[in-house]
DNA sequence: TATTAGTCAATAAG
DNA sequence: CTTATTGACTAATA
C-alpha cells in the first residue's frame, strides 16, 4: 500500500548470488541426532512463505529493503503481538522462520540497519512485510488455534486410547508406552547437557575479559585449567561476551531516542491499533534519562582496575573473592556513576575502555510499558483473554 | 586461521 | 505455558 522511504540505491549489488531460497528449513542435521521431533510443530518447518504474490524472493526484497529503523520496527510487532496475546513462538516460527530465543532476542536488542549483514536483516524485512499484511493476526490466531486443537486432539488420544499418535516419525521407536502413559520421544539421546557457568566463574572470565579482551591461547588456557572448564567454553565465552558488549554498544548508540514530546498533551490517547509511524527522526539529544540497565556488568567492570578506592563500592559485588558478590540487586542510580568514574587507563596496554560516557537509558522500554498498562487497564473489551 | 554475525536449543525466570 | 538468557555451533569474513 504504500512505500515508507524511497529507496533508490543500491542498483548494483555486486553479489547476491544467493544460496538456494530456502534457508530456516534446511538445518544442517547432526550426525547422530535426528531432530527431536517433538512430535508436532516441526522447527524446520515449511518455511514461511512471506510474500503474497510478489514476485520478488525475499532475499531480493532484502536487497532492495529501504532502511527499516529496526527499534521502531520491533516495538511494534511487540506491540501487536503482546496486544493479541500472540507468543514469540508462534510468530518466530511461522513469520520468521526463526525460534523463540532468537525472537526474543531479536526483539529486544535489535541491531541498527546499517550493521546488519544481509542475512541479519531478513527477519526485519519479514516482520515489515508481515505489518503491512491487513491479516497478519487473524492468520496468527488461525494458526494457534490449529495447534491448539493439535495439541488437543493428541492429549485426547494418548489418554484414551492406550497408544502411539506418533506419525510415525523416523525416531527410533523402541520401547513406547512402556508403563505409564506417553513418552513421546524416548529421548534417550542425551539431551545435551549445557554447560551452566557459575558467577563466580562469570566474574572470573569478565575480569579476564577487562583486561585483555582476546587473550592469548595460552592465557585461555590457563583461565580453562584455572577455572576447571573446557577450553573450548573459554573461548566460546570470549566470542559470546565480546559480541553481545559489542551489541549493547550498538543499542545505546544509536537510541537516544529521548524523545521528549509524548509527555503533557492530556488528552491524546495514545494507544490504539497503530501508531505513529515515526519514520526516521532527526535525533537531537533530547535529555538522557537515567534509566539503569539490569546489570550491565560490562561497564561495571571499568571501575575495577585503578580508579579511586572511594568509589569502588558501588553495587554489584565486591570485586574480591569469588564468592563474595553482594547481592545486591539493584542499585539503583548510583551504579551508575560508578561507570562515569575516569578511572582511565588501566593496568593494560593496548585498547583500554573508551567506553566512557554515558550511561545509557532505554526509557523506551518504558514507554512500552506504559502502553501495555494502559492497555491492560482500559480494557473493556474482552476479545478472549488468551486461552 | 581467527573473528564475527546469526542462530539454535537447553534451561532459567516469570 | 511464555519469555529471557546464554553456551555452542555454522557460515561468512578478515
Amino acid at each position: 500500500p504504500e512505500s515508507p522511504l524511497s529507496s533508490a540505491e543500491e542498483s548494483l549489488n555486486g553479489l547476491v548470488g544467493d544460496r538456494d531460497p530456502l534457508p530456516p528449513p534446511a538445518p544442517s542435521l547432526e550426525p547422530p541426532s535426528g531432530e527431536p521431533s517433538g512430535g508436532e510443530s516441526q522447527p524446520g518447518t515449511p518455511l514461511p512463505l512471506p510474500g503474497p504474490i510478489t514476485g520478488l524472493s525475499i532475499q531480493e526484497t532484502i536487497a532492495m529493503s529501504p532502511e527499516l529503523d529496526t527499534y521502531v520496527l520491533t516495538k511494534k510487532v511487540k506491540e501487536v503481538l503482546t496486544d493479541n496475546n500472540l507468543g514469540q513462538r508462534l510468530f518466530g516460527e511461522s513469520i520468521l522462520g526463526l525460534t523463540q530465543g532468537s525472537v526474543s532476542d531479536l526483539l529486544a536488542r535489535p541491531k541498527p540497519w546499517h550493521k546488519l549483514s544481509l542475512k541479519g536483516r531478513e527477519p526485519f524485512v519479514r516482520m515489515q512485510l508481515w505489518l503491512q499484511d491487513p491479516h497478519k493476526v487473524e492468520k496468527l490466531m488461525d494458526m494457534k488455534r490449529l495447534e491448539k486443537k493439535a495439541y488437543l486432539k493428541r492429549r485426547h488420544s494418548s489418554l484414551s486410547d492406550g497408544h502411539s499418535v506418533d506419525g510415525g516419525l523416523a525416531g527410533p521407536d523402541f520401547l513406547q508406552s512402556s508403563s505409564p502413559q506417553h513418552q513421546r520421544p524416548p529421548q534417550l539421546y542425551q539431551k545435551k547437557v549445557r554447560v551452566v557457568l557459575g558467577p563466580e566463574e562469570k566474574e572470573a572470565l569478565k575480569r579476564a575479559y577487562q583486561e585483555k579482551p582476546y587473550p592469548s591461547p595460552k592465557t585461555i588456557e590457563e583461565l580453562a585449567s584455572q577455572l576447571n572448564l573446557k577450553t573450548s567454553t573459554v573461548i566460546n565465552w570470549f566470542h559470546n561476551y565480546r559480541s553481545r558488549i559489542r551489541r549493547e554498544l550498538f543499542i545505546e548508540e544509536i537510541q537516544a531516542a529521548g524523545s521528549a514530546a509524548a509527555a503533557k498533551a492530556g488528552e491524546g490517547d495514545s494507544c490504539d491499533g497503530t501508531e505513529s509511524d515515526g519514520t526516521v527522526e532527526g535525533r537531537h539529544g533530547g535529555h538522557r534519562g537515567a534509566s539503569e540497565d539490569r546489570d550491565m556488568e560490562a561497564g561495571v567492570e571499568a571501575r575495577l582496575s585503578g580508579g579511586s578506592p572511594a568509589q569502588r563500592n558501588c553495587t554489584t559485588s565486591g570485586s574480591a573473592g569469588p564468592g563474595s558478590s553482594s547481592s545486591s540487586l539493584f542499585s539503583l542510580p548510583e551504579a551508575c556513576l560508578c561507570l562515569s568514574a575516569p578511572s582511565s587507563h588501566t593496568s593494560t596496554p593496548a585498547k583500554n575502555p573508551r567506553d566512557n560516557t554515558l550511561r545509557k537509558k532505554k526509557a523506551a522500554n518504558l514507554n512500552n510499558i506504559i502502553h501495555r498498562l494502559e492497555k491492560a487497564a482500559g480494557k473493556e473489551d474482552p476479545s478472549e483473554w488468551e486461552f
